[in-house]
DNA sequence: GTACTCACG
DNA sequence: GACGTACGTGAGTACG
């Protein structure tokens, strides 16, 4: 029967539950692995008793917890401040979000929650459907954001004081019934929100105010009438923030939310969930209890010893984790589908558990070409399947098997036109290693994998800084199994043969083994992420980037083969003239490409001072050896020269032509998320974050990365991002004045340095100060100070004592970051990401490289998270718009834009890339993006 | 496969 | 007191 006359619907304020059971409770965690649970407790105690509380004939019939979703909504695009004095939330209380998520499916209950909104608009939307069809509401909360709702049917009932709240209720509380409740709020404003409202008036005034008008546009209109004159002044003053105000504080009772009220009815617990999941929470008491009512024997709560297996360095010095069930390899388990029923019964499983890991095999690893071979499939560790698809027939011709298919395949598209349900079901989680990967080859089959979790990302918001994160070589180190390598499977070298022409026998064991593992890894994974404290990390920061990278990289950016062309050769002849230069300098002929070989001319035939050798015996021949060298002698200029040219025509004209995809005329490049160590993203294939920029020649290679007809190029790139990080982070009030007072900051650092008024300030020293910046930025030492700027060591070292007096926090800073690793064995951006430092208590040149990196890695992981987050907001808020984000570059984001919406998207993404630490982080100085458009690249730049 | 060099932030 | 270093990447070439 529909919702309707005699329902009872009872909406609980989920996120309002979890942070008074937070702040009630001592912290309290689970005992086996330290994971902070006392808001979980508090929040799963509130259920319980509600549930309890609740039985008998005004019991609810239907009934949902709702939660906040992220803390961007459609709130924060009216108005940037809105709730931006937020504390952020405690480091103990975000791993227990997701966990009171699971609570609450536990105690079978709906859990709900939509990315944009509050959890207070999706009670209001619920409370005025449950209304309108002659239902009563309960609303679970106090807040008084909530009072607007009540009235006809609705309530409301705070949980902790055990009391209702009618409409006589809210009147005692504002001074107005519900209906007036938003204009009174509006007047009042709210600090805790940073709703601004009026100056001066709070909700006394603005009560008496609204019961004498009317209504808040009554009063704004006949705002002239009021007596008294401050009072009156401002309302005319403030008009526009009071219309804001009460927009920002009026909750939207119209959502789309895709279910009804039906959907909600109340369910029982199943005893078996709800203990499985008090059991791993370890709550003895509660689980002692729900057993009890549900009439079950009281289940065991593990007296959980620290497991031995998977240990990982944590702050807490003995931390260790349970790891996933120790349970052989055998590939008897693994089998090969060929029959829609089989897939059928794979499906199901999967549908039942909620998650499926799974891997393609294809034939190349550019994901833009690559054909789908098979696909494999786990839902149980130890058990996994691989549906063959389009492996080819043995002992064809030659090298390359044949072009027949092997027999007993599934016909691919009835293996996909099964599998996309599945794959595309948000209520299914799909595990991948590596997750790009296949979603970008599934996307070209026309089916959008989602949700999806990544162990390869778990590995890396884990263990950044330990080793690499390949599947093989994680598995290795928290398995303990060495799985099949690809090698064996189809050679290496010349021999290599692409992955359909193996053997479907081999193919069911590796590709099973691969989803065995993975879902294994997950099963290790996913409780370690709370431990090491990095979940939202991985949350925030990893998982929601493999979708945003996957439109990037399909998109390609334009590049004009023609132009790469013409420069090309220009380069050749420009090569060989510098070769007969070279040779006639050097008075004989040699291999210029030839280090070694430019070392011995050089050093031994022209007899050139200086010459070091590396460790392999031979010159070292680097381009700041050889500048030095230029001054006195003509040779090393020109090889210099054809070293430059050399690399503009083989990495970039030349290479970047061949990286043009045939069908798209595009270049697509593949981003690693877990590659670099700091958070920082790398571009392979081709890599596009290193296109030349810093001479004029190289510069022009850019202007074969164009916009289609009709399209502008748009980059955006952040100013100073690291530097701007350092004066927050190391607290640098110098600093961060400069920087909030938009000067040139090497500038003043110059100024404050060397006590040159700005100015008297000559380029020269504002170079030295600048090295200096960066130099902080890396670690600074003497040595390397000096050698940038080409001075003695003794001069730079009295450089960087004058920094360190007149910037002091920069020592405590770089102080107190080397005692944390050293203590911790990590260090930590502002976002918390997690960068591993084993090296930092070892001895010799390799304790210098540890302590320099662990410096760095906060800065320049800082930046990353903040151009993550940026990327991440980015295709929301540029919705609708004819634009797509083609590349990152570390701090710059480039565009391809319709010509006619290139201001607007200048506008909204410079908004959202100058806001990407909110609410998380509220740095002490401003982030500023610059933006520029053309044609091409480089004038975009 | 490793070393060297050089492109970028 | 000597040592040997700026941080983070990827790619092309030479060479064993």
């Amino acid at each position: 029967m529909a919702f309707g006359k005699g329902h009872h619907l009872s909406l609980v304020d989920g996120s309002a539950f979890i942070f008074r059971a937070y702040h009630a409770l001592p912290p309290l965690t689970r005992k086996s692995d330290g994971l902070p649970v006392g808001a979980v407790s508090g929040f799963v105690n509130m259920i319980w008793k509600m549930i309890e509380d609740n039985r008998g004939p005004d019991a609810p019939t239907h009934a949902a917890v709702v939660f906040d979703k992220g803390s961007h909504t459609f709130r924060n695009e009216m108005y940037d401040l809105y709730k931006a004095n937020r504390e952020a939330m405690p480091e103990d209380l975000r791993p227990q979000i997701p966990l009171t998520r699971e609570a609450t499916r536990a105690f079978n209950l709906a859990c709900l929650e939509q990315e944009g909104f509050e959890a207070d608009d999706i009670i209001a939307t619920l409370a005025c459907k449950a209304r309108d069809a002659g239902g009563r509401v309960t609303i679970v909360s106090s807040d008084k954001d909530l009072m607007q709702l009540v009235g006809d049917g609705v309530e409301m009932y705070d949980a902790m004081k055990n009391a209702r709240i009618d409409r006589e209720g809210v009147l005692e509380k504002f001074g107005v019934y519900p209906e007036r409740v938003v204009d009174v709020q509006a007047l009042a404003g709210d600090s805790v929100d940073n709703v601004p409202g009026a100056p001066g008036i709070g909700i006394k005034t603005a009560a008496l105010l609204i019961n004498e008008y009317g209504d808040l546009e009554t009063l704004l209109e006949r705002a002239e009438e009021i007596k008294q004159p401050k009072r009156r002044q401002v309302l005319i003053d403030h008009a526009d923030q009071i219309r804001l105000s009460k927009k920002l504080v009026s909750l939207d009772c119209e959502m789309d939310l895709g279910y009804d009220l039906d959907t909600l009815e109340v369910k029982e617990p199943v005893a078996d969930d709800l203990l499985a999941f008090l059991g791993q929470m370890e709550f003895r008491t509660i689980t002692r209890r729900v057993a009890e009512k549900l009439g079950v024997e009281v289940p065991a709560v593990a007296e959980t010893q620290p497991a031995a297996s998977g240990g990982l360095p944590d702050d807490s010095a003995d931390a260790s984790l349970p790891g996933a069930p120790d349970l052989p390899f055998d590939a008897k388990n693994y089998t090969c589908v060929t029959t829609a029923a089989e897939l059928q019964a794979w499906i199901d499983k999967a549908h039942a558990t909620g998650w499926i890991s799974v891997d393609t095999e294809t034939t190349s690893l550019d994901e833009m070409k690559a054909e789908l071979v098979g696909i494999s499939l786990a839902v149980e560790a130890g058990h996994a399947a691989y549906v063959p698809l389009a492996h080819r027939e043995e002992g064809g011709v030659g090298l390359f098997g044949s072009d027949e298919l092997a027999p007993n395949q599934m016909p691919l598209p009835e293996c996909l036109a099964r599998l996309k349900p599945l794959l595309e079901d948000p209520a299914v989680l799909k595990i991948n290693h590596n997750a790009k990967y296949d979603v970008k080859v599934l996307a070209r089959y026309g089916i959008r994998m989602a949700p999806i979790d990544d162990t390869m990302l778990m590995s890396y918001a884990l263990h950044a800084g330990l080793h690499n994160h390949g599947m093989d070589e994680v598995s290795e180190r928290y398995l303990g199994h060495n799985p099949i390598a690809i090698k064996t499977l189809i050679g290496s070298g010349k021999a290599q043969r692409t992955f359909d022409a193996v053997k479907i026998d081999d193919a069911v064991t590796y590709a099973s083994e691969d989803a065995d593992v993975t879902l294994r890894l997950w099963q290790t994974f996913r409780p370690q992420l709370h431990v090491a404290r990095v979940a939202t990390v991985y949350e925030t920061l990893e998982r929601p980037l493999v979708a945003v990278l996957t439109d990037m990289e399909m998109a390609g950016v334009k590049v004009d083969k023609s132009v790469l062309s013409r420069m090309s050769n220009a380069f050749a002849q420009k090569m060989a003239q510098l070769e007969d230069e070279i040779y006639e300098a050097a008075g004989q002929k040699f291999n210029v490409g030839s280090p070694s070989q430019v070392g011995d001319i050089l050093f031994e035939v022209k007899g050139l001072p200086g010459g070091k050798k590396g460790k392999t015996g031979k010159y070292s021949t680097p381009a700041d050896v050889l500048e030095d060298l230029a001054t006195e002698h003509a040779l090393p200029g020109l090889i210099l020269d054809y070293r430059q040219v050399q690399k503009l025509k083989s990495t970039y004209t030349d290479a970047l032509q061949d990286h043009v995809n045939a069908e798209t005329g595009r270049v697509h490049t593949s981003y690693s998320i877990a590659g670099a160590n700091t958070g920082r993203l790398a571009s392979t294939d081709p890599n596009l974050q290193n296109i030349p920029i810093r001479t004029e020649e190289g510069r022009r290679i850019r202007e074969a990365f164009v916009a289609t007809p009709g399209h502008t190029l748009v980059s955006l790139d952040y100013s100073q991002i690291e530097l701007r990080i350092l004066a927050h982070t190391a607290d640098i009030p110098a600093l961060k004045e400069a920087f909030r007072e938009g000067q040139d900051i090497h500038a003043a650092t110059a100024s404050e340095m060397f006590s040159v008024p700005l100015d008297e300030m000559t380029p020269d020293i504002r170079r030295q100060a600048k090295a200096i910046n960066f130099g902080v930025i890396y670690g600074i030492s003497g040595w390397g100070l000096a050698r940038n700027l080409r001075i003695p060591r003794d001069e730079a070292q009295a450089f960087i004592d004058r920094y360190f007096e007149r910037f002091p926090g920069i020592r405590t800073y770089m102080d107190d970051t080397i005692a944390f690793a050293r203590e911790h064995m990590h260090v930590r951006t502002l976002f918390g990401r997690r960068i591993n430092t084993p090296e930092i208590n070892a001895k010799g040149p390799t304790a210098g490289f540890a302590r320099r990196a662990a410096i760095n890695a906060p800065i320049q992981g800082t930046a990353a998270d903040i151009i993550r987050r940026a990327m991440i907001r980015m295709p929301d808020a540029i919705d609708g718009l004819p634009a797509k984000m083609l590349l990152q570059v570390h701090d710059e984001l480039l565009f391809e834009v319709e010509e006619g919406a290139a201001d607007d998207l200048i506008a909204i993404a410079k908004r959202v890339m100058e806001g990407a630490a909110h609410p998380a982080v509220r740095l002490d100085v401003p982030l500023i993006v610059d933006a520029g458009r053309g044609a091409n690249w480089a004038l975009a730049h």
